[in-house]
DNA sequence: CGTTTTTGACCGGCGC
DNA sequence: GCGCCGGTCAAAAACG
């Protein structure tokens, strides 16, 4: 039973040491052993207790002896085995880093040398539509300090030297929580950036999975243009980015903790709607509603307000850039609405959405390539709501109940985009795909009917397994065209690599924050990521199985009627 | 025992 | 001004 115990200890921390060798492990296997001998030593002693008294005591202390090399043997052909994994891990590392860094090679070649701790500060002087934007995952900025950033928005001329207060980071940011100043949430933001409190303020970066209501390099451009500037603001007051998915759990993964502060049934609907707010961090404005659209209870909608004050699981990333991107695309995005009609939001103007959305957000996917008309906001759905108190963009990521259609509508946006790789194929799809089919809380066990209409929810509960099953492959297919044609998407992995790797450093203490309230969820989610990212990978399924097991987020979400958000006062 | 969920009460915005 | 409604609060309960 020690010997169970201490082996995944001996493994975690190998695992933990990518970087700094393996010497260690040999030791710490050695220290293992003792246990494990003592175990089979009194195993043996025991088992022939009634030998000749006769020089026994001498036979079993050869015993013990011959007993501890063989199992030190053991050790030794154990500890080479994993050293053999880890250097396999380490090598197919250095290959994922340097395929990422020819990547970048080919798309920004005075970037090629810097590391990547460094991106976030070569895009601050970089334009924003330099493609190492695209390359991170996130972008965002944050600003240790407000007024910084006012002033930088005010001095909208002095763009490049006043980003040195912004740092950013390769990591989740999504985005910065600058916004507006009529926005409702501005004191939140003002709290949240001049809170000495937030953590992780080193790297100050901040993504949200949520809407972001407005980039601030987003918005040094549209000041710079000078025009729409009331209506940003305008937009930028209460901005939401509604995501509808199919999902047959009560909650979508979407790679945050969350915690549920209230529930109400809405106006006309039996479904109660769910809200919650993001406990990642203390302070964390963002807030998400969920509802289960009556009509169809496999769609499920997800409402996000808010800025995150934190740097995002990487689980998380893939809907922040979902969110963020629409929350752009709302933000910078006409009044009127448009129906599943991405080009239609893009009009005249797609030029400096997109590049706003490259800039300000970290989109994994909106302009890789040069031109930034060819690869418009691919989503399923997407519609624009703004109202007079606040705007709402949906995302539709619900996908027809026929799996041929979605490889069509795949395929569709596929080949929609010139350029090498789309918002479709790579994040929203394989978001969607994970988030709505493979990455739903799975708590059903801990799924708790709370109202009478959820007897309706739990037969439908009951037969869930073809959506998924059906969306397994095409949720791999995206992933492995992502991987392969997408350099944002590979930094991403690369991200999720060093996360996963090297966690041992500076960044286990946020780990083990994690890991308090999640229950281990950051790591399951972050190696799933990694896992699933690569094809090949044989731990693929398992890192899927992990996604799905991983969230703890609460359970309670009951079925939701349809709403209409846009309608909403 | 700390965290999360539940749930009724409360608050503010909006329309009449 | 009043009522409706969406959203939030906070105490109690539940959970691990």
């Amino acid at each position: 039973m020690e010997v169970v115990k201490k082996r995944p200890l001996a493994a975690k921390e190998t695992r933990n040491e990518v970087d700094g060798g393996g010497e260690a492990d040999q030791e710490r296997f050695i220290k293992v052993s003792p246990a494990r001998t003592g175990e089979r030593s009194s195993t043996n002693t025991s088992s022939r207790p009634s030998s000749n008294s006769k020089d026994s005591s001498t036979i079993s202390q050869e015993d013990q002896i011959e007993s501890t090399k063989a199992e030190i043997g053991e050790v030794k052909e154990e500890n080479q085995r994993l050293k053999n994994l880890l250097s396999q891990i380490v090598k197919d590392y250095q290959s994922l880093q340097m395929h990422f860094f020819d990547i970048v090679k080919l798309e920004q070649p005075n970037l090629v040398n810097k590391p990547t701790d460094e991106l976030t500060a070569i895009e601050t002087h970089e334009a924003e539509e330099t493609e190492l934007v695209s390359l991170r995952l996130g972008s965002n900025s944050v600003t240790t300090d407000h007024k910084k950033l006012e002033e930088k928005l005010i001095n909208t001329s002095s763009k490049s030297k006043e980003n040195g207060h912004i740092e950013e980071g390769l990591t989740l940011g999504l985005d910065c929580k600058f916004e507006g100043y009529t926005n409702k949430n501005n004191n939140e933001c003002k709290e949240v950036a001049s809170n000495p409190s937030s953590d992780n303020s080193i790297d100050e970066m901040k993504e949200e999975e949520a809407v972001e209501p407005c980039p601030p390099n987003k918005v040094l451009k549209n000041l710079r243009t000078g025009d729409d500037e009331v209506l940003q603001q305008t937009h930028v007051k209460k901005a939401r980015v509604s995501v509808r998915v199919r999902c047959q759990t009560p909650t979508m993964n979407d790679g945050c903790q969350w915690r549920k502060y209230g529930q109400k049934i809405a106006k006309g609907n039996p479904c109660p709607r769910a809200y919650y707010r993001c406990t990642v961090a203390p302070a964390c404005p963002v807030r998400k509603q969920v509802q289960r659209c009556a009509e169809d209870m496999s769609i499920l909608i997800t409402t996000y307000e808010g800025n995150h004050n934190h740097p995002l699981p990487m689980s998380a990333t893939a809907m922040a850039s979902t969110t963020s991107a629409a929350a752009s695309m709302l933000m910078t995005g006409s009044s009127t609405t448009h129906s599943s009609g991405i080009p239609d939001a893009f009009p005249s103007s797609a030029s400096s959405i997109i590049t706003g959305v490259n800039s300000g957000l970290h989109n994994l996917n909106f302009s890789l390539s040069n031109s930034t008309r060819t690869t418009p906001f691919y989503l399923p759905n997407t519609t624009i709501s703004p109202s007079p108190s606040y705007s709402t963009i949906t995302l539709d990521l619900t996908a027809p109940p026929s799996s041929t259609a979605q490889t069509s509508q795949f395929n569709r946006f596929s080949s929609s985009s010139s350029s090498s790789s789309s918002f479709s194929i790579s994040m929203p799809s394989s978001w969607s795909s994970r988030s709505g089919y493979m990455s739903c809380a799975a708590h059903d066990q801990s799924y708790k009917p709370n109202y009478p209409h959820d007897s309706f929810y739990q037969s439908y509960m009951q037969n869930p397994t073809s959506m998924a099953s059906m969306n397994q492959n095409f949720f791999t297919d995206s992933i492995a065209k992502a991987i392969t044609s997408d350099p944002s998407f590979q930094s991403a992995l690369q991200a999720a690599i060093t996360t996963y790797v090297g966690a041992s450093g500076s960044q286990s203490g946020q780990v083990l924050h994690h890991a308090q309230s999640y229950g281990g969820n950051e790591y399951s989610t972050a190696s799933s990521l990694f896992t699933t990212s690569v094809p090949s990978s044989s731990s693929a399924q398992q890192g899927n199985l992990m996604a799905m097991s991983s969230s703890k987020s609460s359970a309670s979400a009951s079925p939701v009627d349809h709403i209409s958000w846009e309608n909403m006062k």
